[in-house]
DNA sequence: CCGATCTTCCAAACCGGTTCGATATGTTTT
DNA sequence: AAAACATATCGAACCGGTTTGGAAGATCGG
């Protein structure tokens, strides 16, 4: 069933079912419902293709997967992705994933060459990063989660990771910690930057200073956590509490402590950041995990 | 720019050009090649909206992400997925990730009505899947990654879980195993079934018999890893080696192994299925564990 | 009772591709 | 030389919606 065949039934024209079933005003409430009422019962739904070409607009989001496979697994990632589709769902857009298997910019520059997508969004923003300039060269509207360092200006939303940071390490300085280590994700990641200052400026309002030795970046994986945290506990000062930036690092850091023979709760502190995940709770670490949301 | 103006550029009709750029063998190869220059020179992409409105096809293939949290939010799934968003960007396709806020059911209808996709992409297959016979009734194509029970015949890729389990068996009772768990996911599912089905004659085959006590099905989680095997070490007849039917459920398998203060490779065996993720690896685990793949 | 205004609906153009049927030109066959 | 056929191209219709620019009929003020 189609628009014409549905104004042909109802002995209209396809200008006023259109209308009618967009919400225009100048179409009688009367003759409104009887057209809803019988797109209803005949189960139309207007065509996306056509819908789209008419309006110019391609009614979806875009998303390009992390080219590094590690990023690609990433069950963080998953679960924001599962979120967008959710959200694109619910506002009557589609999702459009697109994995950038000859380079992220190539993928960007067909989604917009062919108006596939209406908005971009961009997950894992860098400290620089330049997807956004380039988007906004192809004339590709675009969201971040997470903002880059400088003064550019565009719709994003952010994690307060600094405050989160500084919270965390307040608790902990509380608690008489003086070492406070950073296991971290990447480097070049906004997150990690922002996470970063959070704890120089906390530790410095006590007047403790931020041990570069203190901070491990690398991969979000628990490989990665068990690695660093090893290193940290072959230093000369050892440290007495460990930050982690995910619930993955945390999860190796953990075995780490466990593996030298140390225990969370007596001997050390942990605390992860992304309490809220479906994958890997807080609640599942023995003893249950301080975390960050 | 777009075919109108391509043409008019290159002296040609929209027809011409559109064949020129299609592989029609009617166009003359000098014209063709002009044609594609042309189509480079000016970094021509075909609207995608409307080459799905005239051709009829979306160009797309659709997944629908499980409802349930805990299987959104699964890793696997997540692997799956970029797998997918990979293939469909190679052979120029779109990946449509619907979220079904609304009910499954629901989410494959509006697919179908508003002709978004060509083909659906169904994982985790049940063993009675009613999706099969939803989608064949809406008049969508689907295929599917597992096959149900029963003679239903339609396009499905699958994993011969069931020679899996059972080479697995064989080494095991190679090895004087008698006692042989089976840590399963959801019973519900097919690749559970099979996987069953090939630990019965396996063991069979031995002169040994599947206890049913040795079964444990359940979430494919670290969580209910944990949980089967210290039920199943608890039994009177405690197993000596166990079969995880993905690495989150060895993950817990082991942890539980650990506190129970057995040792892997000197107490008990393990062997899990699922070598080759990217989010958790074999190599990882202490020690490193035997997988199937 | 007439012109102005409002309400409600419609025909036709448009979005940017694909494809059917026709046409012009060149090449063979009879 | 006429008929038959191939080749290369084009005009126009089509896909299924949205949107523009009227137009008919109802309502209203004077």
């Amino acid at each position: 069933m189609n628009l014409r065949e549905l104004a042909q039934h109802l002995g209209l024209s396809k200008t006023t079912v259109s209308r009618a079933l967009n919400g225009f005003s100048e179409v009688n409430e009367e003759t409104r419902l009887r057209v809803q009422e019988a797109a209803r019962r005949f189960n139309y739904t207007p065509n996306i293709s056509a819908k789209r070409l008419a309006t110019g607009e391609s009614g979806a989001f875009g998303v390009v997967l992390p080219g590094a496979s590690s990023e690609m697994a990433d069950p963080v990632f998953a679960e924001f992705l599962a979120g967008l589709a959710d959200g694109a769902g619910r506002c009557g857009r589609d999702l459009y994933v697109n994995a950038t298997f000859d380079g992220e910019e190539a993928g960007y520059r067909r989604l917009a060459r062919a108006k596939a997508v209406d908005v971009m969004i961009l997950a894992n923003l860098k400290v620089e990063d330049l997807r956004i300039r380039l988007l906004s060269h192809l004339g590709l509207q675009a969201v971040t989660c997470g903002r880059t360092a400088g003064s550019l200006v565009y719709p994003h939303l952010d994690i307060d990771h600094e405050d989160g940071v500084r919270r965390a390490v307040d608790l902990l300085t509380g608690l008489g910690h003086r070492a406070i280590a950073l296991v971290s994700g990447p480097a070049d990641l906004s997150a990690s930057e922002q996470r970063m200052v959070g704890w120089h400026t906390a530790l410095d309002r006590r007047g403790l200073t931020a041990e570069a030795g203190l901070f491990m970046a690398g991969p979000a994986t628990e490989d990665h956590g068990y690695r660093a945290t090893r290193a940290l506990l072959a230093l000369p000062t050892v440290p007495t509490a460990f930050l982690c930036a995910s619930m993955f690092l945390a999860s190796g850091c953990c075995r780490a402590i466990g593996d030298c023979g140390l225990r969370i709760g007596r001997d050390v502190s942990v605390i992860a950041h992304d309490d809220g995940l479906a994958t890997i709770r807080p609640e599942a670490f023995e003893p249950a995990l301080t975390t960050t949301k």
